[in-house]
DNA sequence: GTCTATAACTAGATAGAC
DNA sequence: GTCTATCTAGTTATAGAC
């Protein structure tokens, strides 16, 4: 394995686990056997280092969401908000076949990367893939045409908060659900679950 | 005012914009215009300095939330899972006439908490402040009985998660609604409309 | 490409004068 | 209680040998 590669893992271990800001070189080059100045060299500063942490998941991710995303537009007849958010599942899945742990990692990288670092990483995101981010409103818009721009704004904010957090959090939470519920969960059942709720939240009575 | 007060004021500000880990003593104490010896003196620590900044709020809010919600679980009728969240609604708002902007504050610090330093301050406010948790948890039970206390615990954080991430770029969600939609947004309005969303969110039909 | 060594800086915390 | 000065330990980043 290369060295680039091997600070990438490092990184996004450490990245999800503890945050940008709570995370130094010196711990990613230790954890992943390197130098400490291989990061400088192949990256050239730490603020580089996590957008190539995110752009690979982005870059197996956002050709797969665009492509279920734009089937469910183009279709003739309405899909439901479930069947919206639902098209989330299969991309987000297959990062675990990409990596061990990735859907989870990614999910969670996601969830600090909205917190940590005022908003660089959201962004990053929204300036370098925007056309996810386009083709879910018109999706969403598609299933529920009466809820106004505004109200969409909110409730996409909204459900983003909720996918965020929840999985920024999910090792304890799962390894909470355990002990008290004496149940296996993994990522797929969390997001099997945050499902309803989410498209619920989007489907809500609008306020007067 | 005090040179405590002082501290105080300023670390809560730079806290809930900067985050924990990403705000040092040294602006804490060039904001609130104090030696930066007297943050040691006052408070011994930084962590001691969070939690205290925490605790100015929590001794605000709690006897109040505790109120509400044990009255809802006293009354003999079962109140709608809308009526359980909008009893968060009053004593939230209060503390904008303890302190400007205190409730915004407040939501972003408790979202900084959640995410940063790795679970520390949810330990804090649940060994510190449980009862609020209990009786919340009384009040969504009292509300919606067919709901699992498993599927409850899954919910429940979710609407966490909703509240807090939603919270803690408020800033950055109110500056961009102006400036798309021409209205008026105050942090009154964000919690009005996230209500109808984490009620429905709660009372999704339950998955298979 | 990989290493050591170190520069340049920032962090939290404290000793001790006043 | 408040200050200056400083300690120790951490950070990112880089220069230069191999």
């Amino acid at each position: 394995m290369s060295t680039k590669n091997k600070i990438l893992d490092a990184a996004e271990l450490l990245f999800a686990d503890k945050g940008f800001n709570g995370t130094s070189l010196r711990e990613i080059t230790s954890l992943g056997e390197v130098n400490l100045a291989a990061v400088n060299y192949h990256f050239g500063s730490k603020k580089e280092l996590i957008k190539a942490v995110m752009s690979r998941y982005m870059n197996e991710l956002s050709p797969r969401l665009e492509s279920v995303l734009n089937a469910l537009c183009q279709e003739d007849t309405q899909p439901s908000l479930i069947e919206v958010f639902s098209a989330f599942i299969e991309p987000l899945l297959y990062l675990n076949t990409f990596k061990d742990n990735g859907t989870s990692t990614f999910l969670q990288l996601l969830g600090r990367g909205y917190t940590d670092s005022q908003g660089f990483l959201r962004w990053f995101l929204t300036t370098q893939y925007p056309e996810v981010f386009t083709l879910f409103t018109q999706a969403v818009h598609k299933a529920y045409p009466e809820l106004s721009a505004e109200e969409m704004f909110w409730r996409l904010h909204f459900t983003m908060g909720t996918i965020v957090f929840t999985m920024s959090s999910t090792d304890a939470l799962i390894g909470i659900a355990e002990n008290d519920f004496e149940r296996q969960v993994d990522i797929a059942g969390v997001i099997k679950r945050v499902i309803p709720y989410v498209a619920a939240g989007v489907a809500a009575p609008i306020l007067i």
